[in-house]
DNA sequence: CGGCCGCGTGTAATCGATTGCATAACTAAT
DNA sequence: ATTAGTTATGCAATCGATTACACGCGGCCG
């Protein structure tokens, strides 16, 4: 009774040719006759023939398959790109494997398995704060595996790479604020070993440079991507008596944390300080007040990334040299910043509770 | 020169043994001597052996892969979910596939395609909106392949599933506004034909019931579980005369795009109105205001999900009866809702937009 | 007419691991 | 000492598809 999936023998079988044919029938049908390729189209239609890809990936050495790893799934930033790799991938037939990347260096054995098991075909790194040393692990096999970066400059690592303007773009943000007449400018750091951190920093420092000022190191708070480091942020503001008057946070997660922060002890943003973020989470427009933020161009560099992947995967030398991909992102003005208030003292006009 | 990788062969050759005894070395390492797994074991080391999964899948009939299939990876909800089923399968030996679920009837083809090719052992559909017959189609192939359903009821389906107590949390969360004395309570729907929407709205009409009250048609509100529509929502609630003084909003986007459409007309939650939303996202707790919500146990509900995924694909009969796991939702109490203003007329006290 | 080419197809080897069966070497029991 | 049982290992078939090679056939050219 147990019927088992049908194979190739069987379609073969029904169409009375060989295995052979049925093969070239499916992948290179040029190959076969008309008549031919109709009986097989017919013969697989009635057996309910559907591909072994286990079979086909022992023999020809891929899986169709490409893996994608990131440092927290949950990460609305992540997982739009995620989003748009998938659909890229499906769009070529490729299949997408996610791992999370928390376990250290078991992480490593485990993105190797993937890779040298004949599981994935390919390596699709999205990692906003990466461990060096994993990362040197990995190219030692890079020769062999193809790999491609995304958000994430890896310097000299020879890594195609597709990533956005950070410095620029945190520049941008930043000069917003000073156009708007802001002089004391703080800022709400990344994770302190993150190279997107590092960069959202420089542009910082080069568009104050540019106003021919330089940053307060009081001024830049520790944080690290996620709200709460942003809510914690936000309590080390308040203890200040010389505070600034804008402030530009290193993601949309942490502003919107630090803004609560605020919030609770009366502290109103536009009013009493200008704050922009980076990513422009689909929450960012809905925020109150509403989010002026960079804009990352997430699907297309999730889209871009994966065809990058996929185009190496088909054909190992189709990039040549190191591609670097550099998206640019977008300014868009919400209500979180505004014109500075004229006195400029750093002193917020109440320091209330609301209620 | 090229350098193939290794294969069991490889390591059989060096080792001094056959490939069999390298196998059972791997996969039963109790039936070798002690001696010869430990010479298979460097072996291995040395020659820096991995397993083909390609091989062993075609061998075994399994891929040790599960295939999640939802609807959109972007949405907070569903990938704190994905990100629990990851880990959970990672620590049991399995790889993870996503497959996003906006195709029509052309997705059907992919489900099947990873189902039947071999690709994955079993099915974690985390649909929220699901097409009914889409499921009939998969349902054919049911007796043959594990499936578990999340977060969606599909009754009298057979499947085995992981939800949460939709209809209970929901009148819980209505019950919260009544006991904060309101009595003119509207609801912000989920999308029309989705079986959670549905869920919510029946606790939500339970609830009122319990106090001798009835939905009001006028106040509930068309929405489809994302920001947009529940923005587009308070257009319709300001457009009326006789407001409702709550809103049981079917989940925390929805809410936030509805407060974020009011705002923009001056109505200030929770002084105009309370807002009770479901899911308790990441940025709940720090939006302004705080949203009360009900929180489900996203992270359990991915676990288990994934265990029994796991459990089922390691051994058909491991569940028997059709599982039903329901597990409980939290009212989280935060700054959106309050007692009721005094008139309690549905006035509120102001339209003015504010700057 | 003979040789060459190209097309369509079949034969059989192959990819890498697993596993049923056979076997050999011991141990224990009768 | 023979038998039975146990343990450790090897042999070879097997999973399902792909593909190098060979073959037969018809057409074309010289």
């Amino acid at each position: 009774m147990e019927r088992k999936t049908p194979t190739i023998q069987d379609v073969a079988r029904f169409a009375n040719v060989s295995t052979a044919t049925v093969s070239r029938a499916l992948s290179s049908p040029e190959k076969v006759s008309e008549g031919t390729r109709a009986r097989v189209s017919e013969a697989i239609r009635v057996t309910g023939y559907t591909l072994n890809q286990a079979g086909r990936s022992l023999r020809q050495r891929s899986a169709k398959t490409i893996l994608v790893a990131l440092p927290d799934i949950r990460n609305p930033f992540f997982s739009s790109i995620l989003d748009a790799i998938e659909r890229e991938a499906a769009a070529r037939g490729y299949g997408v494997l996610v791992l999370n990347l928390y376990f250290g260096h078991e992480t490593i054995r485990r993105l190797q398995d993937f890779l040298l098991s004949n599981r994935a075909d390919g390596l699709l790194l999205l990692d906003g704060s990466v461990d060096t040393h994993l990362l040197q692990t990995l190219a030692g096999q890079a020769e062999t595996i193809p790999i491609v970066v995304a958000c994430e400059e890896i310097p000299n690592s020879g890594f195609h790479t597709v990533l956005t303007d950070n410095v620029d773009a945190a520049e941008r943000a930043t000069q917003h604020l000073l156009d708007l007449g802001h002089r004391r400018i703080g800022h709400l750091l990344g994770p302190e070993h993150n190279v997107v951190s590092r960069e959202r920093f420089a542009g910082f420092a080069r568009a104050l440079a540019g106003s021919g000022l330089a940053p307060v190191p009081e001024w830049s708070f520790r944080g690290n991507f996620d709200m709460e480091s942003g809510f914690a942020a936000a309590a080390r503001f308040l203890s200040m008596t010389e505070r600034p008057t804008a402030i530009f946070a290193a993601n949309d997660e942490s502003a919107i944390g630090f803004l609560s922060g605020l919030r609770q002890h009366g502290i109103i943003c536009p009013r009493d300080i200008s704050v922009v973020g980076f990513d422009d989470l689909g929450v960012a427009p809905h925020y109150v007040p509403p989010l002026t933020t960079m804009r990352q161009p997430r699907e297309a560099l999730g889209r871009m990334a994966a065809e990058a992947l996929i185009d190496l995967v088909e054909d190992p030398e189709a990039l040549g040299m190191p591609l670097r991909i550099v998206l640019r992102s977008e300014l868009v003005v919400r209500e979180s910043t505004a014109r500075i208030a004229r006195d400029g003292t750093g002193k917020t006009r109440s320091d209330n509770h609301s209620s």
